[in-house]
DNA sequence: CAAATATATTCGCACAAGCGCATATAACGC
DNA sequence: GCGTTATATGCGCTTGTGCGAATATATTTG
């Protein structure tokens, strides 16, 4: 992982909300993002593609599914360093709002068919 | 300190240059900083005004020179994420250089009417 | 095979960002 | 005040980047 790929990734807001969702080393499939982020599902496939070829992400298939998370072979500065951004996420309403829809979400297991 | 604002400030190839050199601590000048990185005066002015009007850096001026360092309100996550990012650094060429030929120039003197 | 759902991609566009070059500003020494 | 050194800024240009809207590709179900 190029220390400048990983700058540019995070330069984003729509791919720092969906890593700060994937901080913890959880994984999510694209429609938990769009209703976390509620954004429009293109826009969400675009970035994660982004964060998939730059290395940051790995995608699984399962069925209809995709899911997302953090790529196995980042290495631990680049683990650490989104670990430090997340803390810097908590004062933020956005980025805590995204992390409140996703719990709802996943709770009430509501639509992606689930 | 707002997130976007951290990130985007770093996804800059030399911004990034002059935050590591600055990461430890040190307070450099601007003709320091054009040694180390050896890049045109003006190019290095320019993204050292991006990083101090996005409240990274705080400058300093003595006499003819102007210095500069990490601003002392950054919060500690940026910090942390800074020092991360600096071991990320490590195994690259370009930024190992940057060190040695700050601490050459220091080391000599060579120069900046030093 | 058809319909439905989940995800990915293409396209044209508007705007932001970085660049080189020239020049402006400021502080110092004589 | 004048020349010199250090730093900052303005300008035109080119490239990059994100966007919305439409469409394409899978996979499942019936």
């Amino acid at each position: 992982m190029q220390l400048e790929v990983f700058t540019k990734a995070l330069a984003d807001q729509t791919r720092l909300r969906i890593l700060l969702l994937l901080a913890s080393g959880r994984e999510l499939c694209v429609c938990e993002l769009t209703q976390a982020l509620e954004l429009a599902q293109p826009k969400i496939s675009r970035h994660l593609a982004i964060l998939r070829e730059s290395g940051l992400l790995q995608d699984r298939k399962a069925g209809l599914w995709v899911y997302y998370r953090l790529h196995p072979d980042l290495p631990t500065w680049a683990g650490t360093a989104l670990g430090n951004l997340y803390s810097g996420s908590m004062t933020e309403t956005l980025f805590q709002l995204d992390q409140q829809r996703l719990e709802n979400a996943s709770r009430t297991g509501e639509n992606c068919a689930g």
